[in-house]
DNA sequence: TGTCCACGTCT
DNA sequence: AAGACGTGGAC
């Protein structure tokens, strides 16, 4: 198939119907980039609102650098993959060190991988580049009607993709995977696609042979292994203690509650080094992870004297991830 | 309820 | 280079 009778037809329906989001507006280099590092893994509506504060508080690469790293851990607290916030971080620092300039090789700032770095050049830059995410994969898939299973397709995709970018007919390289992603978010969706309202339904070999719910297919996954442990609720004053979790691993970086190891089965009275039960709530908290299910059952404690890494806060305020943020919704 | 999205980057 | 790493919404 050739790219233009894609290219041409799509960028005349992003034309129409492109999304109105927050980075649409007042595109520059911090901005996409922001954007970006939140939009990896995540979705649009989930990131709006954080994009919203961090550019209304960070308003350029300079702010983000010099502000703490525990503030911006507390401001991306609920966003998940929380490594990212930590590259971040560490790629504004790195950014505003070198005259707020992003570097021409994108890919040795932290955080910034194939996509993300492709992502940058195109739309904020207006470079010809190959941008291939989750929905680009979905879309050239149908298009091209591929029956090999992702990831094992991917290597094919990404050879097509980069054709259709790098293509002469890419009249507009900013805006072509934008269009690509919009069209995977809104019509061409990974269940019950509206190829009635798709530009590219005439060219679709997937529509053509009536695999359009079938593509793309998958390699099946792993089965979730379940874990459990127990979470420490310990007050003082109207505080709790709250545990500043190692920099790197699950949740790095971030506050949280104590908790015992993740595999012991909850018997009460739970024995942890330094905590006393003084209460079985009965009460638990279910929380999925990416690689495991995680069950966390709330007892009241109280501790000695803390141990270093651990303080005394307000639960609402030590900005935490979601699993201790229910947990502290549970019990108050 | 359970499954999927969800390649994105790092190690 | 396979596995680690969150979250919440759609269905």
């Amino acid at each position: 198939m050739e790219a233009k009778s894609i290219i041409a037809p799509l960028l005349r329906w992003y034309a129409r119907h492109k999304r109105d989001l927050p980075w649409r507006h007042g595109v520059s280099p911090y901005r996409v980039w922001l954007s970006e590092i939140m939009l990896q893994q995540t979705t649009v509506q989930a990131v709006i609102p954080y994009f919203l504060k961090f550019t209304e508080k960070y308003p350029d690469v300079r702010a983000l650098a010099a502000a703490p790293l525990e503030d911006v851990m507390r401001d991306w607290a609920g966003l998940g993959y929380y490594s990212r916030a930590r590259n971040l971080h560490a790629c504004a620092k790195a950014v505003a060190a070198s005259g707020s300039v992003f570097p021409d090789d994108l890919k040795s700032l932290p955080g910034i991988g194939d996509y993300t770095a492709g992502a940058i050049r195109a739309i904020a830059y207006g470079q010809k580049a190959s941008v291939v995410d989750g929905n680009v994969d979905r879309v050239i898939s149908r298009l091209f009607a591929i029956e090999t299973p992702l990831p094992a397709s991917k290597p094919e995709i990404r050879a097509i993709a980069e054709r259709i970018y790098l293509s002469d007919a890419n009249t507009d390289p900013s805006g072509l995977p934008q269009a690509f992603m919009d069209l995977g978010a809104t019509i061409c969706t990974p269940q019950n696609p509206k190829c009635v309202s798709c530009p590219l339904t005439g060219v679709c070999m997937a529509k053509a042979q009536n695999l359009h719910n079938e593509l793309p297919r998958r390699a099946s996954k792993k089965a979730r292994p379940k874990r459990v442990g127990w979470v420490y609720w310990v007050e003082n004053r109207g505080q709790v203690l709250i545990h500043r979790r190692p920099a790197s691993g699950l949740l790095g970086g971030m506050a949280g509650l104590p908790t015992s190891d993740w595999n012991l089965e909850p018997e009460y009275p739970p024995h942890a080094a330094g905590f006393t039960a003084v209460a079985d709530t009965g009460a638990s908290v279910r929380h999925v992870f990416t690689h495991f299910e995680l069950t966390l059952r709330i007892v009241r404690a109280r501790v000695k004297i803390p141990a270093e890494g651990y303080y005394w806060g307000d639960p609402n305020e030590a900005g935490m991830p979601s699993l201790f943020k229910k947990v502290a919704k549970t019990i108050t």
